[in-house]
DNA sequence: TGGCATGTTTAGTTTGTCCTAATTTATCGG
DNA sequence: CCGATAAATTAGGACAAACTAAACATGCCA
């Protein structure tokens, strides 16, 4: 197992590098200085330094010119700023009159202050929520997170008709804009028309007929409808 | 007027020392750099480079080996932060299952992370509240205090009568015991007997007879009880 | 295969906050 | 009013995390 170290407490700063190198090596292949950087809003010589740093505190590592990953150390800490992340949205968001668009900022600073205690009495508060206010899926308390894959609104063929599951952005104009259109997780729609060349997507949904581009589309995942409307719990067919 | 100044966020180390300068200067003498020392944990040279800082900011005014006092400015932020962790606590302990010895903590954290906006959420979910889970009066949202003058304990006759008010402690042992005895805000109590020399002062309340020391009677702060058992909103006799 | 664009790292600084050791100031008792 | 003691400050340094400017590596294309 993992080095179980004496465990200074990390500071906030490593604990978002920790968080950016997660999401950016979701699919695998290591995350570049570059990249990081842009998230994270700092120059590219910033991160080659902390990254020095984190390799050296075992959460990371860094094979120079090539990119970074998360060691199991540095994993399970990202995945814990992703369970406070998430919780912390629900919470907000059922309890204390937040909108979709607005807890990101909000969060973003509280997973940092907040206890293990004062998340898990919020997640008890909440019945135990699998997925947060964007569908994204909460890691649970011994952060194991299924990953669910969906599909890209772009990828459901015309006619078909799918339901959104999660959205991948914490934009507040785009969610905006989401919610406008009605396309929130749990709504169905039917992709009534493709442009080609990255064209526009015309979608009948929550909110009627609508007509929205490739970029955007791309960010909704969803869950392409079963041709029997029935059992997405059933194994045995 | 104060120089309403560009307005750079405080750091978390600032926004901790005027907090704790606006306590020790709560009764109208400057704060001792060992004092602040003392109550932050820290050592003298680093309060006295801070003190030296603060100063710059216009947070604070600092004679030199004479001590420190807050500036309008300073007392602005301390009395936000006050404002902030008093509300927290409330929230906490309202509707997250905490219990008034062990709020504390949790809202020394919180107190640096949370927008203005989430704190006036708190409050309205808490119905505008006007004092913590100790007694201690919340700031209210343009920042003023009544800073009532209540009576320690100590000072109470023997045989005399006196509400609990507040309890002028954050140490969770401190608190456990004193819920244990019963002599938390809004209980009566009845002094029935008060030892000389610091002695133990024997008091009838919530929790029956009890005997508790002359130091921490000094924190139970009480309204003693009018001679007519009505009106202590009446100001025409 | 050599050269160049792109991306990364090293070098050297800055800022904020802390430290220990040494020095200075204030004060109180004789 | 002088010196001892307690308190405060200055001096000098460390460390985390950011920066800019300069040097260096990688990989692709002609």
């Amino acid at each position: 197992m993992s080095a179980a170290l004496a465990q200074e407490p990390l500071t906030r700063s490593v604990e978002d590098y920790l968080k950016v190198i997660y999401r950016l090596t979701q699919r695998g292949q290591p995350a570049s200085t570059r990249d990081i950087a842009g998230w994270l809003q700092l120059s590219a010589p910033s991160v080659s330094g902390m990254l020095r740093r984190l390799a050296e505190q075992g959460l990371v590592e860094h094979s120079p010119y090539r990119g970074v990953q998360l060691t199991d150390d540095g994993r399970r800490v990202a995945l814990r700023m992703v369970r406070r992340h998430r919780i912390i949205e629900s919470y907000l968001v059922a309890f204390l009159g937040y909108t979709w668009d607005d807890v990101h900022e909000e969060a973003e600073r509280l997973e940092h202050a907040v206890s293990d205690r004062l998340i898990e009495r919020m997640a008890a508060a909440l019945g135990h929520p699998r997925f947060d206010p964007h569908g994204d899926p909460i890691p649970d308390e011994d952060l194991s997170v299924d990953e669910l894959s969906y599909v890209p609104l772009t990828d459901i063929p015309v006619g078909g008709t799918a339901e959104v599951r999660q959205v991948g952005t914490d934009q507040p104009e785009r969610l905006r804009y989401l919610a406008a259109v009605g396309l929130t997780p749990g709504t169905t729609v039917t992709i009534l028309d493709r442009q080609p060349f990255q064209g526009p997507i015309t979608v009948r949904g929550g909110a009627g007929e609508q007509v929205i581009g490739h970029e955007l589309g791309g960010m909704v995942l969803c869950a392409p409808a079963e041709r029997q409307e029935e059992g997405r719990n059933d194994d045995a067919v």
